[in-house]
DNA sequence: GTAGTTGCAAATGCTTTGCAGCCAG
DNA sequence: CTGGCTGCAAAGCATTTGCAACTAC
């Protein structure tokens, strides 16, 4: 992955910066998670590298044009990115637990009908999308009518 | 609805106010429309009412926890509100196009489909969803691709 | 050498909050 | 009356930006 940062920087006339190579690092190790700018900072600090924050708001904001990450808005205010898996659809969708927050990534078949669905009947071409599906987790569930 | 308004605020000991029944005045006009704080600020000075931002964002909360408002969030850093229609189902879905901005609400039969797959599935009870599905609106294909 | 990068601090922009005065009940 | 409400200004926060020093190439 990194090897493909290199050659994507290059394409475009960036330079390849261990600040950069870092910040991809980070979230090649958190796969599956949903990381704010200050948790990126965290996670460098318990690495002991010091970057500034406002070169990972860069670095993320480059990532993102790059396709290297995407960018995700769970509506708390802040905004988490994720690497892009590219085996994965270029779709995503979250279900969100509203009691413990918790976020599971789905995949359903039956997003792809109902895109091609909207896109005749609004005469849109539907490029990608953004799902969140928000209730209540199996544990939750289980912790508040058992007890 | 503004006896429905007035009710729900004394079953909460909260008081009756001009400014909260001209808010929602301002939502049950503009419907369709998603508005930001700024926004219904300026529709408040279109109609020559001086109502303070402080307050406005404070009406929107407790509209929000009163059900009379849903909150919005597109990703552009701004909190939208739109009223919600006692009568539509309890879920809403948006189609957003990327060059114009333009907003759509659909409809579709299938979403409930995927709310009970996704149940299944996951083991999450789905109380809510939003779902969003950006693209190109007819116009701006039409403009991009006609020339 | 030079243009892209970084780190810092200051600025920005949306939203929240403290507080004194006001007003609905 | 009195506790909730409003308006104002100040504070909060996440994010962005200006700029001088730095560094990849």
């Amino acid at each position: 992955m990194y090897e493909e940062l290199r050659s994507e920087l290059k394409k475009r006339k960036r330079r390849i910066t261990a600040q950069r190579e870092m910040i991809l690092k980070i979230f090649l190790e958190s796969k599956g998670r949903h990381l704010g700018v200050e948790e990126v900072c965290r996670e460098l600090l318990d690495r002991n590298i010091r970057i500034s924050k406002a070169t990972v708001y860069r670095a993320v904001e480059l990532l993102v044009d790059l396709g290297f990450l995407r960018r995700l808005n769970f509506g708390d205010g802040i905004y988490r990115y994720e690497i892009v898996d590219r085996s994965e659809v270029e779709s995503h969708q979250h279900v969100i637990c509203r009691v413990c927050g918790k976020i599971k990534e789905i995949n359903s078949e039956m997003v792809k009908k109902i895109v091609s669905e909207i896109s005749e009947k609004t005469g849109y071409i539907i490029e990608n999308h953004d799902l969140k599906f928000y209730g209540l987790c199996p544990d939750c569930k289980r912790r508040l009518s058992g007890g």
